[in-house]
RNA sequence: GGCCACGUAGCCAAGUGGUAAGGCAGGGGUCUGCAAAACCCUUAUCGUCGGUUCGAUUCCGACCGUGGCCUCCA
């Protein structure tokens, strides 16, 4: 699989380190707030390439797959708005994890095999800092703070490709105390009153932003692993200062570095200060889990995703489309549909820097291959097999027919029943509606059409829809 | 101000030095008692202006526009 790689700027081949085994590391979220689009973007994204690469039908067979992805529980932003609301940062951040991995959840996402946190990997995180420093890429102030050195790394900014003298000049990096030069970061905290803190060997405080992933990372997945992600707005300062670390501790880190593009809103970038931020809560209230995922891999991972109302719909479109082509497996006779080209696509475009966009053309083509064999009265059931894999084993896709009978309104049915004059034979919702399905039925093979699309649009209004097919009536519950 | 992406039909979005995937929406048709679904047909010359080339949407330059990073962020 080949894969744009930010440390080099190329697509580079994606070589485990060791075969048919690969190490993938995220950065997760920092769960001080709500989680919105953006993070579920993400976190689409890299589900979907752990999926594929742990496919066996990949171009390589499958891969062995570790994939880990932290919460970054503890830094200033946590402490910060756990300070504005009153409450315990942990609280609160335990609080937002929950939440997010419920969301995670309704989203189809497949968890991390590891989720380290911050609070739970201290010792290692000290361990870690403790390295830098006695490598000489680290030093402590007075003041209890640990700063990693960064010109001791001539590298450093070679993720970003950007060079110290570039940052330095035409910025506002302040001389932080006890700072040697502006561009060195914090690798530990000194506490400061009402935060929390752990013992180190230098006072009391806490991790700086960046050393927790470098650290964990390693820890999990080994000093050198194959790949590390996130989103383009890490790259600098997080991910650049994450290499710098790991690379001043242990001389070597990830080798193949992955960025996603941001979520826009209506062409906007989404930030607080616009008021513009769709909160996965907000996005799972009004679209599919299936649709905000079609939405995301229907642009390629690095470009930015225009979340729209109107792409939202379409998605919303897609996803029945998919939907009533997983529908029905009839036998059909002659020769059977081969989903084999539409297959072989499907591969390429995911081995191709994980091309979504035409991965998902090649399931529409399958899609319709599917359906035109169908109604050609062929055997369509291998192409249908073959759809089912590629959205839902591949994809992330549920393709599940709403939960029917949940979101009914029983009282409203059986007024329905005895308004068209039906007995039901039983108080629930299916088989009042079963009920007035075989008295539309009665009514057409009177050709009484008139009474007989009263109940279908009555049951509409009910939230039923009906179609007709050549095995009779089928109905199903709309969201 | 510095660095970097992107700008393709009504909307979303791929892609290629030799006249452009897919989805949604629209139009026409088949099927249906009528619908729905499905199927068939149909809808673009690729931001603007130059340059390189036999030929550019695809390469180069300028400009305009949008976005990202440089400070917290998936």
């Amino acid at each position: 699989m080949r894969l744009t790689n930010t440390l080099t700027g190329a697509v580079d081949d994606l070589v485990p380190l060791e075969a048919g085994r690969l190490g993938i590391y995220v950065c997760g979220v920092t769960p001080y707030a709500e989680s919105h689009v953006g993070h579920a973007m993400a976190a689409i994204v890299y589900d979907v390439l752990v999926r594929y690469l742990r496919w066996p039908g990949n171009a390589a067979g499958g891969y062995d797959v570790t994939f880990v992805s932290n919460y970054t529980d503890v830094d200033d932003n946590v402490i910060a708005r756990a300070a504005e609301v009153g409450r315990d940062p942990l609280e609160l951040v335990a609080e937002n994890i929950d939440e997010w991995e419920e969301q995670q959840r309704a989203l189809n996402l497949v968890f991390p095999d590891v989720r380290p946190r911050v609070t739970t990997h201290i010792e290692t995180i000290i361990a870690a800092t403790e390295a830098i420093v006695e490598r000489g890429f680290g030093y402590a102030t007075e003041a209890g703070d640990v700063y990693f050195r960064v010109r001791a790394k001539p590298d450093y900014g070679k993720l970003s490709h950007r060079d110290i003298d570039q940052l330095r000049s035409g910025t506002r990096f302040e001389p932080g105390e006890g700072k040697e030069f502006p561009l060195d970061f914090a690798l530990w905290k000194a506490t400061k009153p009402g935060e929390p803190s752990w013992p180190s060997p230098w006072g009391p405080g806490r991790p700086g932003w960046h050393i927790e992933c470098s650290a964990m990372s390693q820890h999990y997945l080994g000093e050198a692993f194959d790949v590390h992600g996130g989103g383009v707005d890490l790259v600098f300062p997080h991910h650049e200062n994450e290499i710098a670390q790991a690379e001043a501790a242990t001389g070597t880190f990830a080798r193949h570095w992955l960025h996603n593009g941001l979520v826009q809103r209506d062409g906007e970038k989404m930030s607080k200060s616009i008021g513009n931020v769709v909160t996965v809560a907000d996005a799972l209230q009004r679209w599919r889990a299936d649709a905000l995922r079609l939405f995301v891999l229907g642009s390629h991972y690095r470009s930015p995703a225009n979340l729209t109302d109107e792409a939202l719909a379409a998605a919303e479109s897609g996803v029945d489309r998919l939907l009533s082509a997983l529908r029905g497996a009839p036998a059909g006779s002659g020769e059977p549909v081969d989903p084999s080209p539409e297959r072989a696509r499907f591969v390429d475009a995911l081995e191709d820097d994980l091309g979504t966009p035409q991965a998902l053309a090649a399931v529409f083509d399958l899609a319709r291959s599917v359906n035109r064999g169908r109604d050609a009265g062929r055997d369509a059931r291998a192409a249908q097999a073959a759809l089912a894999e590629l959205t839902r084993d591949v994809l992330g896709l549920r393709l599940e027919a709403p939960d029917a009978v949940g979101v009914l309104d029983v009282v409203a049915l059986s007024k329905l029943a005895s308004k068209h004059g039906v007995s039901c034979g039983g108080s629930d919702a299916e088989s009042t509606i079963e009920a007035l399905l075989a008295a539309r039925t009665d009514a057409r093979a009177e050709r009484d059409f008139a009474r007989a699309d009263a109940i279908r649009s009555d049951l509409a209004d009910a939230g039923v829809e009906v179609a007709d097919t050549p095995e009779g009536p089928r109905w199903s519950a709309g969201r």
